[in-house]
DNA sequence: CCGTATCCTGCACGATACTG
DNA sequence: CAGTATCGTGCAGGATACGG
């Protein structure tokens, strides 16, 4: 009599895959770690480096990172007072992730489009 | 004079990241992919491994994994006719990024919660 | 057993305007 | 410059029922 199939391990898995998804999905995410990792520190040298992202979006994107320890809010002091993003060093921990999914999001747009 | 930063490769890394990420972000896709790898191969057998899970979002999420060459559909003639859902050995491509997802899920949980 | 057909809901994201 | 405030919308996913 067959045993139902109970893929035990499957939330031991889910769980965290969805954890790091979270970080990382969503329409913004990604353009900005970019945007800020390449030296845009500036709320709106981000906004101008992302086309079409508005401000609201973007305020929300960046505090959602800063809570995930990726990127860093400096405020300095001086006149005007600047606000500063940067990568945390954390935030390099998921670049080897990054690649992956590019090098096969690469290939398999190859996969599909051939038939 | 700074010249604006471009994050010239960022279309280059975002559009193939982001059809990774297609494949499997979504609530379902994964448990639906370890179900089937476990070796639950009907429909209604993955439906009832997957609490929660309508027939018409499991039937759309199969078709979808189908058009991405990760499972295949088998038609077992016979009576009455079954219908068999196999995962396709390209599957297997995913699974070091899916291991990784969670590595990275599991420590950055920790990451979070500890101040 | 393997789905489709309707109808519905929440929320990510958008447009636009405004403020300390 | 670095955001907030309002209002709006599309679409993933859900509830429920039915069909070959």
């Amino acid at each position: 009599m067959a045993k139902k199939k109970e893929h035990c391990d499957c939330l031991n898995t889910v769980k965290p895959v969805r954890d790091a998804l979270d970080v990382i999905s969503g329409k913004w995410k990604l353009p900005i770690i970019i945007s800020v990792g390449v030296g845009n520190d500036r709320f709106t040298d981000i906004q101008e480096s992302i086309p079409g992202i508005t401000p609201k979006v973007l305020a929300k994107e960046l505090k959602d990172l800063e809570q995930h320890k990726l990127l860093k809010r400096t405020i300095l002091d001086g006149y005007p007072v600047k606000i500063l993003y940067t990568l945390e060093p954390y935030a390099d921990t998921l670049t080897p992730i990054i690649y992956s999914l590019k090098d096969w999001g690469i290939n398999h747009r190859k996969v599909v489009t051939k038939e």
